[in-house]
RNA sequence: GCCGGAGUGGCGGAACAGGCAGACGCGACGGUCUCAAACACCGUUCCUUGCAAGAGGGUGCGGGUUCGAUCCCCGCCUCCGGCACCA
């Protein structure tokens, strides 16, 4: 098929022997694979079981980097893996094509959000070919695509029907002149805008929110999926549910205001009201101006001011200080009639519970150190069975057991603490004060942009009708082709008059569009159902087919994922059941986090960093084949880490010498003074069958090895083999059945990490054999020969007190009363043990290891 | 700061279930081939000590459990990811 007349040269050995070149066979494998369109995927095929493999889409920031190599091609080895254990494997490919970047460039330079995307897809689209993954491009999805975009607001319209899309007020990071920044645009510890420098300020607007929250308890069960540890742990976290209680405290009356309003806390600890000696709301609550005394308001704004200036992260530091401001209203306690006073302090977020707490110092750190910055009352009101009731406290003291009792709490007192709290709870929930309440960190997902390049929300305000759905039959609301930054960052959209004066759908009148656009992990949140149909015209998926190939199989991405895209995927799946477009309620069947790759220099790579890595010219150099190997040799994948060529040489030396061992078994090195020749104490029959047993212990663990995504150990097992074979070279093994059989498992183990090379030795044998092409990546994976794999006999290393002192080797099958007499024989061993007995003899294992104990 | 992860030779890493620390590769050193160099090939390479056989030390730091700890427990240090508008 290929290159063809210069095969039969390869046994002479003394001739020139054709080299490996990387740049003549790939592009000629790539093009054959894609006219043979043998990784096309035949998506009504039920022949064979389905495999839907996917990795994460790119964003299409411009040049494909290593980074992408490095997450694309081991994902590309484990589809050639599947298809080869006789999977019909899907593994497609799309663009994440709405974003930031784009704006910032039209910004930046001039030009238009699209002209930048398509561009930078069609490079990237190019310089994936050259990888030679094996990508079902037939069903790429580009979702700045309107045929994409569009059921965006397809699918937004059903989640308001089914109320779980709602408007509610919420701030942004605003710069007067470029409007709503995100956090990378904020810069400086001052925190002001990357582009003019002023400083920022807050600002609440009317926004989209989608009520992820209701979902909450769903999202913290993950039976049935089989996700690493880590990634369930940090999701668990980050929904952080809580079980407590919310308790209302009633503001008392003074000069400034009547009393009677109600602050409602939200608390885990109940049993500790008693100890509730003050109160903090957050700095955006809103009766922080109502309840603020005239000759506080000065000291209270300025605080607010600041507090709105932070960082949630800032707010939440424990290390800080802290810090607050007295409001000079008094709460009153609503089990010991105390009057407490009110605090506005950044500690306590409006965005979790109801933005205010009671404050227990006794029994919460930050409250203590609240308390004692500010002189304000310790008071115990849970102790331990071996604690002091009373004295004065150095330290929050966090009861964790069921043994602490409730002490300094009226008729609690006493009690145990869990069941105090929960009787506190009952009184007051007798006279409407408290009820059990569970809460969750997590939030609602905000996801209203204020800017162009992004899917425009569906609905219209109209004066008359207020918010109006777009009716479906006026989808896709399309983005303007032209757009006008007019050299500010403000979102174009809302002076764009053709895209916002718009007839209501209900009466006729005028009417205005909504101008906020969608962030774009709603594109994420649903992408891999469309690659299924993505030419779909009549809804957002096909069922057949999702029924059919979700959930997805295997899914492979960065870990930096791990809270936001993952959850917003396992909400979008729940919510599209949900509304009955969708069967399964979960996603991602398994998951697996790749490492990523860091520049030279240990940061992310980014343009703005210049420390991008181009792969395109380690390809030209050492062909894809050594790029895809040397990516998944360098470690573990779910390690990643800087970026450093060295070493790809190694990998490089190492297909040449598969390339060599095939093309030319029979040759001789001239620098190997045994060349030729068996090692002395080795007969043929012991070596021919020594190297097939070598091959299917090599295939056993390859096979576990690309099972469990380690390709690192994968390789150096590849390695070690060729060396055994290099061994061989040239000696009465080469050309014998175990040689030929051993060469063609290394091929097909090799295979789908290294595609071209072994293509090409794969058909050159063939060829050779007078057999008819076929593809070596639609051969079946290799089966293990037992037989070949069980070794006459074992090395148990002996220890002597933990100690590595000597090594037995004794027949596969001996006792461990056969191992005990072979040790204590030892010369070794007999010379320390110096006539004694050991105290102890621990056989590890069954034998695998034996440790001698002397005292 | 909080949540998650990681720290092993000069370097990337291996040891998957508590049982031989350093597989495999890079680099370095020595050699073969060559007029020479490159390529290729063969060999050595954790540190200290010893001619050697060997001995001692060693998996970020300090403790602990165990016959035995890179692995488990307690307390730290450093680095990476995430912290809700980067994707």
């Amino acid at each position: 098929m290929t290159k063809t007349a210069r095969t039969e040269q390869a046994s002479e050995p003394h001739t020139h022997i054709e080299r490996y070149d990387p740049g003549s066979i790939e592009p000629h494998w790539q093009a054959r694979w894609a006219e043979l369109g043998l990784h096309d995927t035949d998506l009504v095929d039920d022949a064979r079981p389905k495999y839907y493999l996917l990795t994460m889409y790119p964003y299409p920031s411009g040049d494909l980097h290593i980074g992408h190599w490095y997450i694309v091609t081991p994902s590309d080895a484990l589809a050639r893996f599947r298809r080869m254990h006789g999977y019909n494997v899907f593994f497609p490919i799309g663009f994440d094509a709405f974003g930031l970047p784009a704006e910032n460039a039209a910004i930046k330079n001039g030009g238009h959000p699209f002209t930048w995307t398509m561009h930078n897809i069609e490079t990237m689209r190019r310089q994936f070919r050259s990888m030679g993954a094996t990508f079902a491009w037939k069903n790429e999805v580009v979702t700045a695509d309107p045929s994409y975009y569009g059921w965006n607001q397809w699918l937004f319209l059903r989640f308001l029907e089914a109320g779980l899309a709602y408007r509610a007020l919420s701030a942004v990071d605003w710069c007067p002149n470029d409007g709503t920044l995100a956090r990378e645009q904020v810069e400086g510890t001052d925190r002001h805008c990357w582009r003019c420098g002023a400083l920022v300020e807050k600002r609440d607007l009317e926004q989209w929110f989608l009520r992820t929250t209701a979902y909450a308890d769903e999202l913290l069960d993950f039976s049935g999926i089989d996700w690493p540890e880590p990634i369930k742990i940090q999701q668990t976290n980050w929904i952080g549910r809580s079980e407590g209680a919310e308790i209302d405290f009633e503001v008392a009356p003074d000069d400034y205001q009547p009393g009677g309003d109600v602050l409602r806390v939200f608390t885990t600890r109940p049993d500790t009201l008693f100890g509730a000696t003050f109160m903090v709301v957050a700095p955006e609550h809103p009766l922080v101006p109502k309840l603020t005394h005239p000759d506080r308001l000065a000291e209270v704004e300025a605080y607010v001011g600041q507090a709105r200036r932070r960082t949630e992260i800032d707010r939440l530091s424990t290390d800080r200080e802290k810090t607050g401001v007295a409001i000079g209203a008094v709460a009153i306690n609503p089990v010991s009639g105390e009057r407490i006073p009110i605090f506005v302090a950044d500690y306590v977020l409006a965005t979790y519970g109801t933005g205010a707490i009671m404050a227990v110092p006794a029994h919460d750190e930050r409250d203590f150190e609240f308390a004692q910055a500010f002189g304000l009352e310790i008071r115990r009101v849970v102790a331990g069975p071996d604690e002091a009731s009373h004295g004065p406290m150095t330290a929050a003291y966090i009861a964790h057991a069921a043994d602490a009792m409730l002490v300094n709490s009226g008729p609690y007192s006493g009690m145990p603490a869990d069941e105090g709290g929960k009787a506190i709870v009952a009184w007051l929930a007798e006279t409407g004060r408290a009820e059990p309440k569970v809460t969750y960190r997590l939030r609602d997902w905000l996801v209203s942009r204020q800017r162009y390049w992004g899917t425009p929300i569906p609905v219209i305000y109209c004066p008359t009708d207020g918010l109006v759905p777009v009716p479906d039959d006026q989808l896709p609301v399309l983005l303007p082709e032209t757009v006008d930054y007019a050299g500010s960052g403000d979102n174009p959209l809302n002076h764009d008059e053709a895209f916002l004066r718009v007839d209501c759908p209900r009466c006729g009148g005028p009417a205005r569009r909504e101008t906020d656009t969608m962030d774009t992990f709603m594109d994420s949140s649903w992408y891999w159902f469309r690659y299924l149909s993505p030419d779909e015209a009549g809804g957002p998926v096909d069922r057949e087919m999702t029924d059919r190939w979700t959930p997805v199989d295997q899914y492979t991405g960065g870990a930096e994922h791990a809270v936001m895209h993952l959850l917003y995927a396992r909400f979008f799946t729940k919510a599209m059941a949900d509304c009955g477009l969708v069967r399964d309620r979960e996603p991602f069947r398994r998951l697996f986090n790749q490492g990523q790759i860091l520049g030279a220099d240990g940061e992310r790579m980014s343009k703005s960093r210049g420390n991008v890595q181009d792969p395109d010219e380690l390809v030209a150099r050492y062909g894809a084949d050594t790029v895809r190997l040397f990516l998944m040799f360098m470690g573990p994948w779910d390690q990643g880490g800087p970026w450093s060529p060295t070493g790809i040489g190694g990998v490089h030396r190492f297909l040449n010498r598969v390339w060599t061992l095939v093309v030319d078994p029979h040759g001789r090195e001239p620098g190997d003074p045994e060349a030729g020749s068996l090692p002395a104490a080795e007969t043929e029959a012991r070596a021919r069958a020594g190297l097939r047993s070598a091959a299917h212990r090599t295939l056993r663990d390859v096979t576990t090895d690309y099972e469990g995504f380690r390709f690192n150990t994968m390789i150096a097992k590849l390695m070690e083999l060729v060396n055994t074979l290099f061994r061989y070279r040239g000696t009465v093994l080469a050309g014998r059945p175990e040689w030929d059989e051993t060469i063609s498992l290394l091929l097909l183990m090799l295979a789908p990490a290294a595609p071209h090379i072994t293509e090409e030795l794969w058909s050159r044998r063939l060829e050779r054999a007078g057999r008819p092409w076929t593809s070596i990546h639609e051969q079946a994976w290799p089966e293990v020969d037992p037989n070949a794999v069980v070794e006459a006999t074992r090395e148990i290393p002996v220890q002597v007190n933990g100690k590595l002192r000597d090594k037995v080797t004794v027949p596969a099958d001996a006792t461990t009363a056969d191992i005990e007499a072979a040790v204590l024989g030892r010369e070794r061993i007999r010379a320390i043990l110096n006539g004694r007995a050991p105290d102890r003899i621990v056989m590890a294992g069954g034998g695998k290891l034996v440790n001698l104990v002397i005292r």
